[in-house]
DNA sequence: CTTTAACCCTGGAGGC
DNA sequence: TGCCTCCAGGGTTAAA
């Protein structure tokens, strides 16, 4: 499942193959995902170059002279470069093919994912209906402990499902945030107003650091990305601390991991190294 | 306003 | 071997 590690990862590999090429084909085999790919595609975006290539949260913005092609992967969804004429595979659902020879496949057995197309005449992208209330970037300079403790002064919620919202800091998935969570050594059962100083900080810093990490074990080329485990998002995984761990032992304390579940969620985490309550010294 | 639940979909796991 | 049921999960949307 791709978080945001694996979505930067994609929007700099196709950027690295695809960056100013001419759109010479696309190729809809399947229109059915989260919404329906907008009938105005391929004709809207065919013939022209790609311009830049952008990352908003989880969403990936491709921008063409006439507009944004907003991407989604969802639960399941990868784009791979392969050859222009290779096989179709199973759940392969959309093609790109550029002047240069690059060609893109939209993978997504689950169809959760999205290829909605934004007309440059309906205003700025970043004011689409499914980017303007995101929150700040993880991995920008104005992400810090503040915002988190300002976000959550009032909200009654625990501090897992308000991280996972996105309404305060985007792209911390199921994943990483009971990754985070184990790294700042906090209980994701915690209500959220109740975040002191000492944690916002450790969890600002366990958010990025966690998210850098996965970053920086990625791939540079769509390629590269796919060719180091054959699935994409399952090489990330692999450095997990508690996520599926349940009943493994912590790596810091050797306590059996726990799951639980929270807003439908599965949450996992170790209850010694991330107590509810802080230890206070016992009266004797 | 907040919080909860349903929904989209398929692959995989487990029961029989 | 196969069929049935259940579940996961991101994120939007409808309902409470």
């Amino acid at each position: 499942m791709p978080e945001l590690p694996e979505v930067e990862t994609t929007r700099s590999g196709i950027e690295s193959v695809a960056h100013k090429q001419r759109l010479s084909s696309m190729l809809i085999r399947q229109r059915q995902l989260r919404w329906p790919v907008p009938e105005e595609l391929p004709d809207a975006v065919l013939g022209h170059q790609l311009i830049s290539i952008n990352r908003r949260g989880k969403y990936l913005l491709l921008e063409f002279d006439p507009g944004h092609l907003i991407v989604h992967l969802g639960m399941s969804g990868s784009i791979r470069a392969v050859e222009p004429d290779s096989l179709w595979r199973t759940h392969d659902h959309i093609q790109w093919l550029f002047d240069n020879q690059t060609c893109l496949r939209l993978h997504d057995p689950r169809r959760f994912g999205a290829v909605l197309w934004h007309p440059r005449e309906s205003g700025p992208i970043l004011e689409h209906p499914l980017l303007q209330k995101l929150g700040v970037e993880p991995l920008e300079d104005d992400f810090t402990p503040e915002t988190l403790l300002s976000a959550f002064k009032r909200k009654k919620t625990n501090i897992k499902q308000a991280l996972l919202e996105g309404k305060t800091v985007v792209g911390v998935g199921n994943i990483y945030a009971s990754e985070s969570l184990f790294l700042a050594r906090i209980n994701p059962e915690l209500p959220a107003c109740e975040l002191t100083w000492q944690q916002a900080v450790r969890l600002h810093k366990a958010i990025r650091d966690t998210l850098q990490n996965a970053l920086d074990s990625g791939g540079s080329t769509l390629r590269d990305y796919v060719n180091a485990t054959g699935e994409p998002g399952a090489y990330f995984e692999l450095h997990a601390a508690v996520y599926e761990k349940e009943g493994h032992p912590c790596r810091i304390c050797g306590t059996a991991i726990r799951r639980i579940v929270q807003g439908a969620r599965a949450t996992y985490f170790c209850p010694k190294c991330q107590p509810l309550k802080r230890k206070r010294p016992s009266q004797g």
